[in-house]
This record gives C-alpha cells, sequence and structure tokens, in this order.
DNA sequence: TAGTAGATGATAATATTTTCACAAACTTTG
DNA sequence: CAAAGTTTGTGAAAATATTATCATCTACTA
C-alpha cells in the first residue's frame, strides 16, 4: 500500500475512484480497460498500466470485478473513513464550497470554517460553525484538522496559510492567485480560476483542432 | 506567433502573465529568472525554457525587461482585448463565479448567464443578464460567445454541451464529474473540486515531504 | 577601457509519462 | 474439453517535460 506510484497517476484516481462508484451504483459488476478508457477519457493502456502499480488487480480474458476494484480505491482513497477539512473565508466563492456538498460523492466534509467579519463569527452556516480566524491555529490544532481550503482575499492568504501550518495543516487548497511558501511536509494544491479560463482560451486559439 | 510550444509551458503561461502583472503595477523594470522562478515556484531552467520558445526575450547578463514581456504576454495570452464568457447554471457555485471578477485580472468577463428557473430568467445579476437556458444555442450565436463554463447538475451537462456546441462553442469550462464528448475541435477543460481534494488528501498520506 | 559578476539561450542529460504491441492467462462456447 | 475469443500486464519504444551545464553576452566598476 506504500507503493511509489507516479504523480500523474495519483492525480487520476479520484476520477477513476468515481466512476467505479457510478459502475456500483448501477450494479454494474466488471468492466474491461477499453470501456472505462472511454469513459473517463484516458487511453486503455494508461489505465492498465495505472491500476498495475498496485498490483494485478484485474483477470485476464475478464476484465475487473468493479466491488474489488473499488473497495481497494477506498482504501487508497482514504475513502473509508471521514476526512474533515476546514474553509477559511466565507466570501461568496467561500459559501458555494459551504453549500458544495463534497460528501456527496467522497468521504470528505468541511466541519469548520472561518472568516473575519463579526456578522459570521459564532454562527452556523449550511451546518458548519464559524469561528473567528483569529482562533484559526488553535481550532485545527484542537479539532485536529489537517487539510485547509483557503478563500480569502491574496494579501493575506500567507499569513493565514503560516498560522494554518503551525495548527498543523498538513494539506492546503489554495483558490488565490498568490503562491503559497510552506515547509516540505505540506502539499499546496491550486486551484486558480482565471488561470485555468486563460489556458483554456490560448488552447482555443492556438490548439485548434487536436 | 503561430510555434506550436509544449502544453505544459502553455499551462504556466497565465501565471508567468499574472506575475509580470504585478510587477508591472509595482513599476518593477526589469527581472531576472532567478528571481521569476522564486516568486512562482517553478525552476528558473524552465522558465528560460519556457520564454525562449516564443523568440529570445531576455537579455544575456541582464534579465527580461517587465514591461516587453508584459506585451507580448498580452498578445499571446488574447489579453489585448476582452473575451465574453457565459455562464450555464445559477447554483451557489455558478453565483459565486458570476462575483468572482475575473475582470479585476484578465480581459474576460461574463457577459451572458442561463438558467433554468422562472424566478432568475430576464433578471439582471450582478450586472449581467440571465436567459432562459432553452436559449443557449441561439443565444451563444447571436452574441458570438466560444467559451461556455458549466455549473449545472452532472445529468444534464452533456446535453447542455451539445446546445453550446451548436451554437458555436469552441471552449468549455466543465465543473462537473462528467466527462464530455465533444468534437475534435472543441476544447474542454474540467475543473473537478472534489477531485482537487481527494488528490490532495492521497498525496498528503503518500509523499509525505517532497 | 579592461576586468568581472551576473544572466540568458542553447544544448545536452535526465526524468517522467504515455503508447505500442504481444505473450500469457483467463472466459466462453460449442 | 478443446478451440476460439478476450483482455490483462508489461517490456520496450516513443513522446514530453524538467534540470544541468556552459559558452557567450551585458552592465557595471574602477
Amino acid at each position: 500500500m506504500d507503493i511509489k506510484i507516479p504523480r500523474a497517476t495519483a492525480k487520476r484516481l479520484p476520477m477513476y475512484y468515481r466512476y467505479l462508484s457510478g459502475l456500483h451504483d448501477a450494479k454494474i459488476k466488471r468492466i474491461s480497460s477499453s470501456t472505462f478508457a472511454e469513459a473517463v477519457q484516458v487511453d486503455s493502456a494508461t489505465i492498465r498500466r495505472d491500476l498495475s502499480y498496485f498490483g494485478a488487480l484485474g483477470k485476464r480474458g475478464y476484465g475487473y470485478e468493479v466491488d474489488n476494484l473499488l473497495d481497494f480505491f477506498k482504501k487508497i482513497l482514504n475513502q473509508d473513513h471521514l476526512t474533515n477539512v476546514a474553509l477559511v473565508g466565507l466570501g461568496n466563492l467561500g459559501q458555494a464550497l459551504l453549500h458544495f456538498n463534497f460528501h456527496k460523492d467522497s468521504n470528505v466534509r468541511i466541519s469548520a470554517a472561518f472568516d473575519i467579519h463579526d456578522d459570521m463569527i459564532n454562527t452556523v452556516q449550511s451546518g458548519v460553525p464559524v469561528y473567528d480566524v483569529k482562533d484559526l491555529q488553535e481550532q485545527l490544532r484542537d479539532q485536529q484538522i489537517e487539510v485547509v481550503i483557503f478563500t480569502v482575499p491574496a494579501t493575506v492568504v500567507q499569513d493565514l496559510c503560516d498560522e494554518a501550518v503551525n495548527g498543523g495543516a498538513k494539506g492546503i487548497m489554495n483558490f488565490t492567485s498568490k503562491r503559497l511558501s510552506v515547509p516540505k511536509n505540506v502539499r499546496v494544491q491550486n486551484v486558480d480560476l482565471t488561470n485555468e479560463l486563460q489556458t483554456l482560451i490560448y488552447f482555443i486559439e492556438h490548439y485548434e483542432g487536436e
């Protein structure tokens, strides 16, 4: 279970997991890499290679047993237990993420929110308690939350990130355009919507038809 | 200007552009690849390589002229003119994107929104007119909008996508977990928040300290 | 004006990722 | 039960991407 798999593979795992969940719900029992490939739009050889990093999960001449695979992925992706996540910044995007039901198709939920505005602090929004952002470090530590989502202005995100790290954060999801500096043992995932949109537009203009 | 650059490079361009804008605003006139590297957290050799695909933009022994580079990137990234974008689906995430000021650091703006609910249709939300989603194809064609953002339920996104493509869409930003089927000349950018979060958690658990 | 520090651009080396293609292993069918 | 038909797992090749190195050029100093 501690095999070092390529990063590119790791990034595809959640997609595989979700597709398998769908198959499971549809009571489909087996799946071949080629059918799989079509659904998730990844080459079938890539899928087979990805899966093979974890051992021989399929049967030749048959395919993959959906439930087997799913159970396996559940463990790999930590979906066999609940992961609590904190959300910092309840602006528009923060609010939207609060409503966004991560828990619907993953075993992740936002269990604490933080904001700077008095009218928010100590209320409960969408079932999630809102704390003063001043108490970020302390609350993360107390509640043993290791994953933090930042939807705050870019100007303050580095300071808050530092506090989160002091509070024990190991993973940061950063919606600002500022690149964060963190210790080596902390992982940052950047989600920059403006960048994504610009990249899309760039590809439209320069890679027509590929 | 029609040079074929690697995809990996293309994905970094918006980040470079944004950083350069910041330098420009701070009235900084020159920048070296090593300083650049530190700010955007990309190896300096990679930055030099990326930039050199477009020709010799820097001066040896000196660095890069910020304003030069910025002008260059403006053209490359289509930031020298406004790009109008449509937003389909005004749920929580859609509303948040409507408020999200893409235009603040890019020359992109949402100029039309679409929803299925009567109480939304024909209103103006955050300065953007809201149309009936039934008229998606027609409106895209009339308004010559080529980029569409989908924040709708996964169950309906493929149908809407087909209509958008019929309406002339060339780029799709897809916030659902469904992988879209589109003609080869249409580009899809998937932004799957649940996946990103799961990937982050996976890396925390399995790649500690790298 | 000569010497030096500092920086690019280009090339080479390395690393990572994807794809091809096929033997081996399994299922299904008659 | 044997033959036919599938589909995996994987070695090898190809394609992409990153990093290292260095000759060469610029700016600056004295």
